[in-house]
DNA sequence: TGTACATCAGTGAACGCGCGTTCACTGATGTAC
DNA sequence: TGTACATCAGTGAACGCGCGTTCACTGATGTAC
């Protein structure tokens, strides 16, 4: 069976897109090749015809939500593309978004960092895709309350929502997990919404 | 064999205290327990007779590390208990060891809530103890500049220091990863040091 | 235009491995007589 | 005091399973003639 000249470009995306979904949920040990490519109606044999390796393809899965990532970030509204609100609003968007019950709830489709990041240390393959992620973020975050009163850009804040998110899903008390999203999104708010 | 009316209970304290490091150096998923019985001596047929299951030996371990955790905390200077400091001394001291170089680097013998709380939370079985662990350690950030900042009880500083130590693990720069701990750091001293 | 061939994405069986768990057993020691 | 027995922490072989990876293969299609 031949297929057209980018049949295997499309099935390699969408290989990377299942992974970066399992990956987020699942965790990457967590997730097996063959029932990966069995949910795309392909068998696992043909996998390495796409990538070398399975941590091949926890690189470019990486790469793939962190550019996902970095996209919904870069166009404010954090899921509704809300275009150009006044300064403040946008910011307020990420985080009232990073920090909701719903991202919180939803692993799959949210931020890598809070899943992997962890992952990826404790297997001592720190990533360079990792650097990235924080340096960009970190500048986003760069007005809010927490960036400004530390003087340090936005890592502080960076650092809080993920941590926050983290403890909200290991949390069993549903009430204590809502609690901590609620106290970090009101630390964040940005400073100063420009009236 | 028989041993002491005791050896048992010996053992089995030091299976908890093996699993715990183990736990939080290479996760739950990736501590096997015939590598870790054959650690202590022992073969891996005898295991059932200390715990039900390996899921029976992870909440025993981290009920372990947490209360090891609060102890430290509790002792004050987090690692030399160094009694009774004047007021901001303590928190200062908790703070400076959970943020430095030395914990990142270190995981078995630190905080379990960043290598595990991801890992308990996509396994979808939240715990207790760490409802338990984030109630404790909140209480003791109550004091923290973030803390005060925020108006809402130590939980802000804690999901600081939680996202903080997970991405400079995670990073691959050392610098960046630096960075980020010091950044931190800064933005967590206790307010009002008590002159 | 019609036929023979090369291509190559995907197939499916097989591999060795480490996992968690089970179980019949061993053998040094405390206890009963 | 001396002997027989019960105890039970720990042994070690075995189980089924899913993992990542390999590889000889298939067969629809584009290309060459």
């Amino acid at each position: 069976m031949r297929y057209s000249s980018n049949h295997k470009a499309e099935t390699r995306q969408r290989i990377i897109g299942e992974a970066a979904r399992r990956f987020r949920k699942d965790g990457i040990e967590g997730t097996g090749l063959v029932p990966l490519m069995k949910a795309l109606g392909l068998t696992h044999g043909g996998f390495y015809a796409h990538f070398e390796s399975k941590d091949a393809l926890v690189q470019a899965s990486l790469e793939a939500a962190a550019e996902q990532m970095l996209e919904r970030w870069l166009l404010s509204g954090a899921g509704e593309p809300a275009a150009n609100d006044p300064a403040g609003a946008p910011l307020r968007a990420i985080i009232d978004w990073y920090l909701s019950p719903q991202h919180r709830d939803e692993p799959e489709e949210g931020c890598p960092l809070p899943t992997l990041a962890a992952e990826l240390g404790l297997r001592g393959q720190p990533s360079k895709t990792a650097d990235t992620m924080v340096a960009h973020l970190t500048a986003h975050l760069a007005d809010s309350r927490l960036a400004a009163d530390a003087g340090h850009e936005g890592i502080v804040a960076l650092a809080a929502m993920v941590g926050a998110l983290t403890l909200a899903r290991a949390v069993s008390d549903r009430d204590a997990s809502d609690g901590i999203l609620a106290a970090v999104r009101a630390a964040l708010q940005p400073v100063e919404p420009k009236t």
